[in-house]
DNA sequence: ATGCTTAATCCAAGCATTAAATCTAATGCT
DNA sequence: AGCATTAGATTTAATGCTTGGATTAAGCAT
């Protein structure tokens, strides 16, 4: 008698089902009661306060006790909450010039960070590799987190990726020394792993958290060194079969751009091409600085100023930037176009003088043109964002760290 | 006491999903024993055997007595089959000259079919709307069914549709009387409706039943009189808010193409001012056609011929196909693409050309050149296909029709 | 203390599924 | 013909999970 092993119900499929909904619920709530969920969720209250019992038997959520002075008529509800800290996920931005690594709760809080740089000279795949990882372990100690807690990582790099985090061997030496393995180095750790484009991750974080997160479609255009677009069509990412999706390889065709140059490249040359030819004013911001000295916020700054100069420069960088979002545009129907890398803080004025070029390139309505708010760290947030919503969408799946803590 | 009225089990949730998994097996099976789809659907014999009667039920399968000269060893199973006439789908393709509408039963047989040319000189958004609700009935009526069992119907229209269907309105003229309002004509009569772009129905049937059925990632490439593609990356097909992705409007910016014609205007334009030049040489296949005999089935067989004026037709013309080609391939890393629409059954050898030009100019693996198989037919093809996929995905929202007929 | 309100808990009822035993229909061998 | 063999169909009891109502618990106001 007793212990017949038997699943009964398909293996339990209703019960899973309904605790990850009432997991769901709680990932984007904070504190909650029984009967919120129970709202939310369609179920019974036993139901919901069964799945919560596992969920907390599970490590997921946890049981927060009343503040005192609370309030209300009725008998005072049992409040649950996630366990911010039930384990936690790890970004890495892996760029050409260094490595930046975050360590996140599974609230998103940021509670550890690190960065090396790297020397494009001295550069090559086993060192890559290996100071990633010093990056993230010093990430993890400084934020007072177990390794063996991570639940997932994910990691940018400038590079194609395939579905499984690898990128295509052979025809490209600089692939193989931006994505050393990745993918295998750490799933080999027990981490749910993610390599992913660098611009695939900065559209990511513009759509969970950035001006994304109200557009259907969108593209975040990384515009530093080169042009790079991540592309949110209908809510989801478009990557291709090896990431290449937004590769922009096509500008090298496109009238009136011809090269992959990003925003960041050309504000740089053309503005130190302006200083050298003599030809400013004397009174140029721009011919007062040393030619060195220039770089694309110093042009931005300068034409702000009024500088004639920089001034050239910004709607020579308009009338480009217009051509690539009609390219965009006009492939992919966006609702808006998101400038993003380390000069989206500096090119609000440039934004508007290429939207009034844009409207007359495209048919109506055009694409709106904003620049993001992550600034340099897009690709990082995207990273994390993402590992974080690996977690979230499988989070049965994975087994979060040791209660013991607390 | 008895029958409280208690719906249980999350109002039959786990049954829902066990009733479609077991329908879902039957859809892409013909015959079948319920060991078979024990083995599918991971579920037990009892189970597999109650939820196939609910579905007999309903009216989505039938049991199938065995032929007497069965075979094997044991008892001889009982057999299934989804009931191929359990309710029909309408395809129609609302094209510029003409009407076409189609009638498939729910494993895709086309049972019906009817179409009309339309005067574009006095064509009109009502007269529009009218010939296309004759053409339907009359197609209905050639297959013999009773409009009444019509589950869904789907439109394919040279405009963009938004989600709903809707074609933007305003900005275009020609949308407007493209798409006269048929999403709310069609739902008015309780089916269930799709209004989509033509070029991306087309991407749908080439997924479904044509060269993209084996491709994660590829472009339909509708290449008639003007250039259109539909995409699909990662299996889904991207539209794009208002249906505008891969309209190719971006063609104006892109070297060496300059304008959306597509190969059937430019072999003909093309084709016509060679003839018209007088340079060809005097056993010149071309220059013994009439101007107005000259169109692209033409021109392709000329040079299939070895026509010195046509061969170079198809050379312009594999340059600028390339060109088109390797925009697509840029912007989206598409695996392969597929060249559609009337002129495809006589572009073999334009696409061999092009494929060498298009080697130079993406990034390896360039994407696979393939002819589309379906002719003038992939928009209807890609309409039915389109409304039996929704039928198949909502299918117990359906009621399918009655089933006194048998 | 006594209600009043709102949650939590308990419990019987019921649905849907599984597992195991039993039944049934065919084949093939003797 | 009789009987074992085979394999699917049915039946039955057990199980898991959810529901809905009854009961109990916990605060607050009077």
């Amino acid at each position: 008698m007793s212990r017949a092993p038997q699943s009964g119900s398909s293996s339990g499929l209703l019960r899973r089902i309904n605790t990850v909904g009432v997991l769901e619920f709680a990932w984007d709530h904070d504190v909650f009661t029984a009967t919120e969920a129970m709202e939310a969720t369609g179920l019974t209250r036993s139901t919901v306060i069964s799945r919560c019992a596992e969920l907390i038997e599970l490590g997921w959520m946890r049981e927060v006790e009343r503040v005192p002075e609370a309030l209300g008529k009725g008998r005072p509800a049992r409040l649950y909450r996630l366990r911010a800290d039930a384990g936690y996920v790890v970004g890495v931005d892996a760029g050409q010039h260094r490595v930046l690594a975050t360590v996140c709760d599974l609230r998103g809080a940021e509670v550890g960070r690190q960065e090396h740089p790297i020397d494009p000279e001295h550069d090559n795949a086993a060192d890559r590799l290996a100071l990633t990882d010093t990056t993230i372990e010093e990430a993890l100690a400084s934020g007072g987190v177990d390794p063996a807690r991570v639940l997932a990582i994910a990691v940018g790099v400038p590079a194609q990726t395939d579905v499984d985090g690898a990128s295509p061997p052979g025809q490209n030496e600089f692939w193989a020394r931006m994505n050393p393995g990745f993918a295998a180095h750490f799933r080999e750790r027990g981490w749910h792993t993610t390599v992913e484009n660098d611009a695939n991750l900065a559209a990511h974080a513009e759509r969970a958290l950035g001006a994304g997160h109200d557009a259907r479609s969108f593209a975040a255009l990384l515009s530093g060194e080169r042009f790079g677009a991540g592309i949110v069509v209908d809510g989801a990412l478009v990557r291709g079969s090896y990431g290449g999706a937004g590769e922009m390889r096509l500008l090298d065709y496109v009238v009136g751009v011809g090269s992959p140059h990003g925003i960041g490249y050309l504000a740089r040359t053309w503005g130190r091409e302006a200083r050298e030819s003599g030809d400013l004013p004397a009174d140029s911001t721009l011919g007062a600085l040393a030619v060195d000295a220039i770089d694309a916020p110093a042009v931005f700054a300068a034409a702000a100023d009024g500088d004639v100069g920089a001034v050239a420069v910004v709607d020579r960088l308009a009338d480009r930037l217009a051509r690539v979002c009609a390219v965009i545009d006009g492939m992919l129907d966006v609702d808006r176009i998101i400038v993003a890398g380390g000069v989206a803080p500096v090119v609000g004025d440039l934004l508007r003088r290429t939207a009034v070029v844009l409207e007359g390139m495209v048919h109506p309505p055009a694409p709106e043109l904003v620049a993001s708010s992550f600034g340099a760290d897009a690709v990082i947030v995207g990273a994390s964002t993402l590992a974080l919503d690996r977690v979230r969408t499988g989070a049965l799946d994975f087994v979060p760290g040791s209660v013991e803590g607390e």
